[in-house]
RNA sequence: GUGGACGUAGCUCAAUUGGUAGAGCCCCGGCUUGUGAUGCCGGUGGUUGUGGGUUCAAGUCCCAUCGUCCACCCCA
């Protein structure tokens, strides 16, 4: 077959448009996590396989039959991330860092699964993640989702929700999950078929099921949040009596879980309605088991992450607006000059192209389509006099400046 | 991995019960060479995703394959 060369299923190229998002979404972050302190990490993207089969979970999906995991020509085990949390952990043994005091942590970064792609899910992708480690107390995690709320409000993005739920810990969730699976096998034969796959792999997910069906079998279902022992319950009514000192909107949704192994107490996930089927924009939670099964001293940590190219989709494009002043050269003898000022211009600091020279109607289009807000013309008057006769586009009003007018003229323009 | 919809020009889409593949936009050139959005004229551009099959004849019907989208599963 002749195939057409093109990128791997599921895996898209990032073309202006979406680079530009991704930058102010990159910025935003850097900028938010920055007032908590919290520091870049660069992490690699192949890691050993053992680190995930260790760390998400065997019997989970991720790691079961979506990691792209291959051997590579050593013999070693590798594997594309699927995700960044263990790798992070990994990277924070490794540096020694666990009587360091807390660390603070963020990331970006492309994950890999080897998924069906749809609507906000694509084979490689990009996640920002944070880390905290050595952060305990319900008051990291109610700063954490302050911080995590900050960042999306100053995206702009507004039409998410937050939803709070305790997962329990090792003292109180494996005699919850023993009611619950007894409470499910009761009722297996009126659940769905996935819902029994799941009373044995992920009893909890059975809560989540979107099949409604299945939802009115279960509206007397145990839940974790009613199950909790003493300390999990004081730490995640700490939680919300946090969230609501810091103003943090949420609601407590009993029936939410994390997909990965090592989640305690906290989950959480700000959803929004506006991506389809895949509504979680950031999630997260609390993983205090993780460091220690990873071969660390227990460590408390929690963090989120968040699909960048969800997180993407639901802020407005923006209109492009590269270039300030486009340079018209009119005749030959103006060349010359029109490539100085073109340089001048640029060592203001501002966006200038040069239309090339030629017919003044053709390099007039060519400043119009490049959505330039000014034009430079430069012609045998101006080169004698050393000056240029700036047009802006929007209101065809011309005049004579000096060149070194030229950028403050436009600030007026851009404000 | 499962199910559904869809693949025609760079883009958005037409094409009767099978009967010569078109339009708009974009792009390029021109409308006497110092002034751009919307004007007029002309032009480039397709082995109809790919490979088979049925037929005198396939964009159209059948099979396979690749891809996109949507949903399930799962997840950011």
């Amino acid at each position: 077959m002749a195939k057409k060369l093109q990128s791997i299923r599921g895996i898209h190229d990032g073309l202006p448009v979406e680079v530009s998002k991704w930058r102010k979404i990159e910025d935003v972050a850097r900028k938010v996590f920055a007032t908590h302190a919290v520091s870049e990490v660069r992490l690699p993207i192949l890691e050993p396989t053992e680190l995930f089969v260790r760390s998400v979970g065997e019997e989970t999906d991720i790691v079961s039959k979506e990691m792209y995991a291959f051997e590579d020509q050593g013999g070693d085990n590798i594997c594309l991330r699927p995700e960044g949390t263990a790798g992070a952990v990994r990277a924070y043994l490794q540096a020694g860092l666990t009587r360091a005091g807390a660390q603070r942590w963020f990331y970006m970064g492309p994950m890999f699964r080897r998924e069906r792609p749809q609507k906000g899910r694509l084979r490689q992708f990009q996640q920002i993640g944070v880390e905290w480690f050595a952060v305990n107390g319900p008051v990291g995690d109610a700063e954490m989702l302050g911080m995590a709320q900050g960042f999306l409000d100053e995206l702009g993005i507004e039409k998410v929700r937050l939803e709070i739920n305790s997962l329990g810990c090792a003292a109180c969730r494996p005699a919850y999950r023993e009611t619950l699976v007894a409470y499910l096998h009761a009722r297996a034969e009126s659940l769905c078929a996935t819902c029994n796959d799941r009373i044995e792999k992920n009893p909890m997910r059975v809560l989540d099921c979107k099949n409604e069906s299945c939802q009115a079998q279960l509206t007397d279902a145990p839940e974790m949040v009613a199950h909790v022992c003493g300390d999990c319950e004081t730490h995640f009514s700490g939680l919300k009596s946090g969230l609501d000192a810091l103003g943090v909107r949420y609601e407590v949704n009993p029936r939410i879980v994390r997909g990965l192994d090592y989640y305690n107490r906290t989950a959480f996930e700000f959803v929004t309605d506006q991506l389809g089927a895949q509504g979680t924009v950031l999630a997260g939670g609390r993983y205090d088991g993780l460091v220690e099964s990873l071969g660390g001293p227990a460590t408390t940590a929690v963090g989120f992450a968040a699909g960048m190219e969800r997180l993407a989709m639901l802020m407005p494009d923006d209109d492009k607006q590269g270039v300030d002043v486009v340079v018209v050269a009119l005749g030959d003898g103006a060349l010359p000059y029109s490539l100085q000022v073109a340089s001048q211009l640029r060592a203001t600091g501002i966006a200038v192209l040069h239309a090339g020279g030629g017919a003044a109607k053709k390099q007039f289009k060519f400043a119009d389509r490049e959505g330039a807000l000014f034009v430079a013309v430069l012609g045998d008057n101006e080169v004698q006099q050393g000056v240029v006769a700036l047009k802006n586009l929007a209101t065809g009003e011309q005049q004579v400046c000096a060149i070194e007018q030229v950028a403050s003229l436009l600030r007026v323009v851009k404000v």
